[in-house]
DNA sequence: TTATTTGATTTGTGATCACACTTGCATTGA
DNA sequence: TCAATGCAAGTGTGATCACAAATCAAATAA
């Protein structure tokens, strides 16, 4: 009997799998969570459990508690109906959150400004230059790929401020950030170019020289950007759905 | 056939339960959250879905999507071996805790502080009452109806800062600092008496006078005071642990 | 043609079952 | 006596089923 279970935690089967089996509940978790940062369902959109589950090849069961934990971090929004959507964008949300974000991951950037290491301060110079690589080829623009190398930019920032209150909060701002964000890149691109790098070398900059008040004023104006544009975007069509 | 709807979904009924049924979930949801805060689990405690489905008197249904929401906002804490037990109390967590708390629930109050009606302000000076009348019978130390106290108190004035951001965060950190909370009243009845309604004097009068600067330095020493005690009584037995 | 109702489909919720893994205890061996 | 092995109870996870409520569409009546 056992047999099965040695065949399954044999050396190397251990070693692929260190620490924890993944389960589908996580997976989904995590698929889902990817999605929502990444803007990939758009405000107001109504999700099914039924659907979900045809689409991520599983039955209900993992994607009903992925939802549950979803909806507990206000990254999704319970109907009466009790049916769950995508929170749908307004403008007092919006400022809302933006006054969250800078309050939070301000501070996080401000205690990892005195804490990354070298080697950490290293890391996120190299990113940089993934920005210029991606200018070189700019006949594409990957909007999917901005995404992740600017999440993955200021997470190395955030992971570095070493407060493990801090860091889940900052997710879940993101999380119910990510519909607007997207919008909003979208927005940018077709109001022209912007150069998301310049904001990062400036907190760089700031961060490489140990000046908390610096980088947490250059994070400000990144983080800002996308906000005041979509705002701005929206008052415009609000104005114009008016006259109409 | 739509005679049984109609008979649930008629006028009285409606009344009773005007938007939304209440589900299992929730009532399980809201029955842990609620115990965690109250600090009705100590730290480090092992939780079972079956036994805390038996204890609720339902299946182990929605105690698994109550549990796995609360692990999301880190109330929980999921071992490998995927049991998941209340988060032990440390000093790097707790003085964690507390900056996370003092940052958010200190903007939380700065906003409150500009925006609270009259009514609101005589509905938290009412509370100062309730304080002295417990002092009046203080042969029996009620740490429930303190806690709970407190708790309302704090809520009526975050819910008047109008951030739908904040208030969940502020939730969420409650929950996580319920456990340590709890203790840290428990080491305060033993050494003494406490006078929580001064600090929510000093809040109130702040408040009342619009002066958001004060009312958060007043918040500020108001929180802090059981985690700086609980810091000295857990340093002074680490200190005894380690000579012994 | 339009409004109402009836029926069928879809959906969320809770319960139960099957399976794999862990844990703890008792038995067996040296 | 002590360590190791094997078994049994307990536990989390995922799948499936049953049921009630909501949604949608077609048919009927005005």
């Amino acid at each position: 009997m056992q047999k099965a279970t040695a065949d399954k935690s044999d050396p190397i089967a251990a070693q692929l799998a260190p620490v924890g089996r993944e389960t589908v509940q996580d997976r989904v978790y995590l698929e889902l969570r990817r999605a929502l940062i990444g803007g990939l369902f758009e405000p107001s959109q109504v999700l099914t459990i039924r659907g979900l589950a045809d689409a991520l090849m599983t039955s209900t069961m993992p994607v009903r508690e992925a939802l549950g934990r979803l909806i507990t971090e206000k990254a999704l929004e319970a109907l009466p109906n009790r049916s769950v959507r995508v929170p749908p964008i307004t403008l007092e949300r919006m400022d809302d959150l933006l006054r969250a974000r800078i309050l939070i991951e301000g501070e996080a950037i401000a205690l990892a400004a005195t804490r990354m290491t070298p080697r950490q301060i290293t890391t996120i110079e190299s990113m940089l230059g993934e920005w210029d690589e991606m200018r070189a080829l700019k006949h594409k623009k990957d909007v999917d790929r901005e995404v992740t190398l600017n999440q993955a930019f200021h997470f190395e920032i955030y992971r570095a401020c070493g407060s493990a209150v801090l860091i889940p909060m900052i997710e879940s701002l993101w999380l119910q950030s990510g519909p607007c964000i997207r919008v909003a890149i979208y927005a940018f691109s077709d109001a022209g170019e912007v150069d998301t790098a310049h904001y990062h070398r400036t907190i760089v900059k700031a961060i490489a020289a140990q000046d908390a008040k610096g980088a947490r004023d250059a994070l400000v104006a990144d983080i800002s950007r996308p906000f005041t544009f979509l705002r701005s975007k929206l008052e415009a069509e609000a104005k114009k759905g008016q006259s109409v």
